[in-house]
RNA sequence: UCGAGGAUAGCUCAAUGGUGGAGCAUUCGGCUGUUAACCGAAGGGUUGGGGGUUCGAGUCCCCCUCCUCGAGCCA
């Protein structure tokens, strides 16, 4: 008998098949049973009449419990009342296993008892399609890198210091040599690998130590790291642009049932096509404050409103949401002001206190998606930068290097990948886009 | 870290300071086209922990723990 996957089960119509998986629910009617299958691959109901299998199939299909692993025979045929819909007229059955009472019902469950159990949970139909579509969204983004001559060049986890100085890192015992950090970017070994092949980039876990308890964060999450030589602020986004159309035009290609599955409208990527718009920070601000919008400080006895928006502050999510709602695409806001911004980052020629920085802006308020900048190739201004940054000038010695030994202008950005798929998927929450999460009260399962 | 809300059956949630309930899940029974199937029955509780007010506390007050959402930080 051939073994078939349910998501193949329509070239086997009118065959008799064997599907090896698991028991996802059951109904009954009398002499009638209804399991439903689940592969891994899709989900298929079954029809068991009593009076066409054995007694002991019949029976045994009475003691099945929910996630049972079961290895079941029978002909495959169209649904009666619902269109490209198959079934399978069980023949025969074979337990592997009987579940213990599985917690997981096809009732509502709270998250916090669903992420107890992560490892449970990702069985269920819509966990499924999210981690599909993000093995899509990999995919795509490597062979994009690859189709395009870039190399990947794969950076530390384990290293001496912060790359930007301000985040918080995780810290280990390493050996005699004191303290090591989890890498919390790339970006700078990828300037290295920029200098020494062309165009790299790198694609790892990062972590950030931050108490961060929103949506839109996790401490342990996928980032993917471009840098390019002889790329203006310009060509990267350019890059940007170019990279994302791909990415997001594939997932609808081919996702589109996992896409439909989870209920994601589909109309707002379909959307994502060249040009992005493209925004200064100043016209940014412009936005904010024809719209009225206050930054909002903190102070001692509450919170203060100032409007107009002052030039100069960085932005928050209500900002972001007030930017991205003139649009119906990913926004790029390039040339911040530079205390807001990373050390590394280039002045712009024409004002100095302007860096070559670019942010994308997801639609839908799933807000920042990419961060990316011109890096600072100059040698005495990239020292007097760290200086100012109150960095160990020390530990970037080999980083300054780069600028010492044929200094390129030079380019790149980083892409949080549980931001892309949160979108993509239109997620409530970030928790949902990794197998298993890890937030700041969360290391298990 | 700050602000707001929450914790009651295995799960999701009700319960005016006065005998803690429902749906689902589980077990048993019924049904030959069910779709979170349906119908009937049964079992299931130290109301997150500690203290207080009261004749009486799931309910009001204080402390603690944990969770959720929002803000900040960022991808």
């Amino acid at each position: 008998m051939e073994r078939v996957y349910i998501n193949t089960i329509s070239g086997h119509e009118g065959k008799e098949v064997t599907l090896k998986g698991w028991l996802y629910n059951i109904r009954s009617s009398g002499k009638l049973i209804f399991p439903e299958f689940r592969d891994g691959t899709g989900l298929i109901q079954g029809v068991v009449s009593k009076n066409e299998v054995d007694e002991k199939v019949w029976n045994d299909f009475n003691d099945l419990t929910q996630e049972s692993s079961v290895i079941v025979t029978g002909l495959v045929t169209k649904h009666p009342k619902k269109e490209d819909t198959y079934e399978i007229q069980v023949k025969n059955l074979e337990i592997i296993q009987i579940a213990e009472p599985y917690p997981i019902t096809p009732k509502e469950h709270g998250v916090d008892f669903l992420s107890d159990r992560r490892h449970l949970w990702l069985r269920s139909q819509r966990q499924a399609a999210i981690l599909r579509i993000r093995n899509e969204l990999v995919q795509s983004i490597r062979e994009y890198m690859y189709n395009n001559g870039f190399i990947l060049f794969d950076t530390p986890i384990f290293t001496p210091n912060a790359c930007e100085g301000t985040s918080t890192l995780f810290a280990t015992d390493y050996f005699d040599l004191g303290k090591a950090y989890l890498s919390q970017s790339g970006q700078l070994y990828a300037e290295a690998g920029a200098i020494a092949l062309g165009k790299v980039y790198t694609f790892g876990p990062t972590f950030r130590a931050e108490n961060s308890m929103t949506r839109r964060h996790i401490t342990e999450f996928w980032m993917m790291e471009p840098e390019m030589a002889y790329y203006d602020i310009d060509d990267n986004m350019d890059l940007i642009e170019d990279f994302l159309e791909y990415v997001i035009q594939r997932v609808l290609k081919n996702c589109s049932k996992e896409l439909k599955s989870i209920g994601r409208d589909t109309s707002k990527l379909e959307n994502v096509l060249k040009p992005f718009p493209r925004i200064t920070y100043e016209e940014a601000v412009e936005i904010l404050r024809e719209k009225d919008i206050p930054l909002i400080k903190k102070t001692e006895n509450g919170e203060e409103h100032i409007r107009p928006f002052p030039f100069g502050e960085d932005f928050g999510a209500p900002h972001e949401e007030a930017i991205v709602e003139n649009f119906n695409k990913p926004v790029m806001v390039h040339r911040w002001p530079a205390e807001a911004k990373a050390f590394y980052m280039k002045r712009d020629p024409k004002d100095p206190k302007i860096v070559l920085g670019v942010d994308v802006l997801a639609p839908e308020g799933f807000g920042e998606i990419i961060g990316g900048s011109q890096r600072e190739d100059n040698l005495e201004l990239l020292k007097q930068r760290i200086i100012e940054h109150d960095l160990p000038i020390e530990a970037f010695s080999w980083y300054i290097d780069l600028r010492r030994f044929g200094s390129v202008p030079h380019s790149g950005f980083g892409l949080g990948l549980e931001r892309l798929v949160s979108w993509v998927c239109n997620l409530d929450h970030i928790r949902e886009a990794i197998p298993f999460p890890r937030r700041p009260n969360r290391i298990t399962p």
